[in-house]
DNA sequence: ATGATTATTTATCATTTGTAAAAAGAACCC
DNA sequence: GGGTTCTTTTTACAAATGATAAATAATCAT
């Protein structure tokens, strides 16, 4: 729990008040390797800090996969869409490790919100960077040849690789995994 | 001002005082075909609603232009990375026809963000509606190739297609113009 | 209208990436 | 150890996209 407070005193200075609010608020929850914190078609009610462990969101059509992030220990994150619309989101939320996370229900994140100016200012600054990443990554893939992407990915998140299967490299970049090892293999 | 007021009136009532305040903050601005409303190497300090014309945001890397986004007359609209961080941005924002804007700037929202409790809501809100369409486009460029992106772009904003050009359109899909031209003659 | 400029299409060839199938390697279980 | 499964690499071929150049078409300024 301490990790979720932590993040979100960091985002904006809270208030005593509004620390215990938040507190009060906060659940701990564990999932095995491959279990689903979202599934798809449900609603996402969560917003996550991960204390341990690594997570991938990603969607799936007609069997293919999609990653669209991996979040690995001390950050927060949720599936964006469905946590903002309160609709059904056909992407996932799936544990690549043993995880532990710390979450808050949306509907009491926008009572808190309502109630402690704070805690609305440091959500608003999550959702901030979150667009910044998010920028970071169209621009990517706009400029950038699947090589290049791999590279990049390396520089930034390189030290996930140990971490996460080759396949879901592949997914996360948008190649295939035959393609991916291909770029492995010219350098 | 209206359009300005109106849409954050609508993303989070606003009570007359913040109206009031914002109002204080707005001005207007107009710009001809092809002027930058920010320049890249520059700190986007606005935050702009479009009362009327279009701009597209975008940026240049070895002499190849690359679209984020086309925004059409009522859209509020920014660079959000560096509105986020006020540091320097590579991204730009070009007027594709005469263009006229109402803008805050970002130390001021800033401000009305602190003082006002409904104004930093709407902030927030517009800020999650912005990630949403973010990820809607990392989707995209995941999952479809080039050809689906093109249809993609007809279905939701096709009415976009007679204000701009094809080599802007291609831009956008990150495809060369040829490419595009190869795949329109090819339905 | 005329000519100059810009935008779009067409053609050709090289490169990249996808698809499918098979082989090699690694991890795991009994 | 041997067998099983999952992951990764390799190969061969097809399809998509990029690069370049040339040909049309459209637009604009005078």
């Amino acid at each position: 729990m301490e990790g979720f407070l932590q993040a979100f005193n960091r985002l904006s200075p809270h208030t005593d008040a509004a620390r215990h609010d938040l507190l009060g608020c906060l659940r701990s929850r564990s999932f095995e390797k491959g279990d689903c914190l979202l599934r798809s078609g449900a609603i996402c009610r969560n917003l996550y800090f991960l204390d341990s462990g690594l997570v991938k969101t990603c969607f799936t059509t007609s069997d293919k996969e999609f990653i669209m992030r991996f979040f690995p220990e001390n950050n927060l994150f949720t599936v964006l869409d469905s946590f903002t619309t309160q609709a059904p989101t056909f992407y996932e939320i799936v544990a690549l490790e043993p995880t532990t996370v710390t979450c808050i229900e949306q509907a009491e994140l926008e009572v808190l919100c309502r109630k402690h100016h704070c805690t609305e200012t440091a959500f608003r600054k999550l959702l901030a960077f979150a667009t910044v990443n998010m920028m970071k990554r169209i621009s990517e893939m706009l400029e950038e040849n699947a090589t290049e992407r791999y590279k990049h990915f390396l520089k930034d998140q390189g030290a996930l690789l140990q971490r996460i299967s080759l396949g879901d490299l592949a997914n996360y970049l948008g190649i295939t995994q035959v393609s991916l090892s291909r770029i492995r293999s010219k350098k």
